[in-house]
DNA sequence: ACCGTTATTGACCTATTGGTCAATAGTATT
DNA sequence: AATACTATTGACCAATAGGTCAATAACGGT
């Protein structure tokens, strides 16, 4: 209570030139995941992240070079969870497809959704970050999983079949209904959760893909 | 030959009042669908519709306006097409859903991919959009497909679960690779082809959820 | 041919907002 | 306490693009 305030409205000039950065792509990941790219205004994120728009200037050349920022930082916080998942890649699929899945669900749970969405949004505009989100996160996802089709299917456990299609088959449904909820997040249309649709789809996609034996 | 000039770049001037906006809709879906929409300019619109920007106003309000006019075009006429599968409704499951996903394959080939890229890049832009877009094609789909399996099950065809949940597992990948493709497009990034896939899942999904006999 | 109607135009207005920069005020050092 | 340094500010600029409207010219009717 004595010395130091409340931070919130506290003084209003504070010198935190390391802090800045971050607390701004806080505020632009909210405001851009809440409005898009084109409707959010700088000095919006600007007093959001408690600052003023030149401030802002100081920390990012212009708008797009914060949304690379921003859409960085959003992928970079998610890597971990794809790469610890690539760590156990040649267990039986039968055990790797429903780790794999509520891996995902995990994932969708977060902030992702919303950057996809964002990164669907503005491909156009943003050849570069599509290339990045698609090296980055979408084509090692892939790549994982059709390898471990693949391995599977030379042990005999699986089907024949274009692995490439096996995988979509695989993910598809988690990324299917994390755009859903982002899409009809504001209306009362109410959607599967994430965990159980993990599970059944896991069970049901398995079996459509086991050998039989 | 005689009279009638070329349409494309003949007299500057031209009263016609009824086909103006079905082409400015055109121009703006092109153009949407290229650039999203806070990017494309109305002068644009109305330069590829061949037509002057105070034209575009006379027959639509605003910019909004002018969008929601395109969505609702690209959706009524993708309509038809989720009404002719809606028909067959009580066949086996297992040819319903091959030739539901194959359909599927095609209607993905027009431009409704696009439509629903730009759906989800502006769905807080436009809630009722949005609603629209899950009253008209989504809440259809999904009860058909819903309907479909329940009568599977309850003729014994389906193994229990979820109905929603298996909707859900059965037409993802068409829409997860549809919007891939409309992000990765002008990328060097190659996918598969729609039909295949169609093909492919729907054995794997079919052979997954058929009960055992 | 003439005229009245109105679809069409494009110059114009203006609000918005990305981006700049000289002034200001924290902070560290002495 | 005085000084130097620089992070921060917010008034300002300029460009862009949505939106308006009086003037214009295409068309139908007589």
């Amino acid at each position: 209570m004595s010395g130091s305030e409340k931070v919130g409205g506290g003084r209003r000039r504070e010198r935190r030139k390391d802090d800045r950065p971050a607390e701004i792509i806080d505020a632009a990941i909210e405001l851009f995941g809440e409005s898009g790219f084109g409707a959010t205004r700088l000095e919006d994120v600007a007093r959001r992240a408690g600052v003023s728009k030149g401030t802002v200037f100081v920390y990012f050349a212009n708008k797009e070079e914060l949304f690379r920022a921003v859409a960085q930082t959003v992928l970079a916080s998610k890597l971990g969870g794809v790469r610890s998942v690539a760590t156990d890649f040649d267990r039986p699929v039968a055990e790797l497809i429903p780790a794999l899945l509520e891996q995902a669900a995990q994932v969708m749970e977060s902030r992702l959704p919303a950057m996809i969405r964002l990164l669907i949004a503005e491909a156009r505009q943003f050849p570069d970050l599509v290339r990045v989100w698609h090296d980055e996160v979408a084509s090692k996802m892939l790549a994982l999983v059709t390898g471990a089709i693949r391995a599977g299917q030379d042990r005999g456990e699986i089907k024949a079949g274009d692995p490439r299609i096996f995988a979509i088959s695989i993910i598809s449904p988690m990324f299917t209904l994390a755009i859903f909820r982002e899409v009809f997040a504001e209306t009362d249309i109410d959607l599967p959760d994430l965990g159980p649709l993990a599970r059944q789809h896991a069970a049901t996609i398995l079996c459509g893909m086991l050998a039989p034996k």
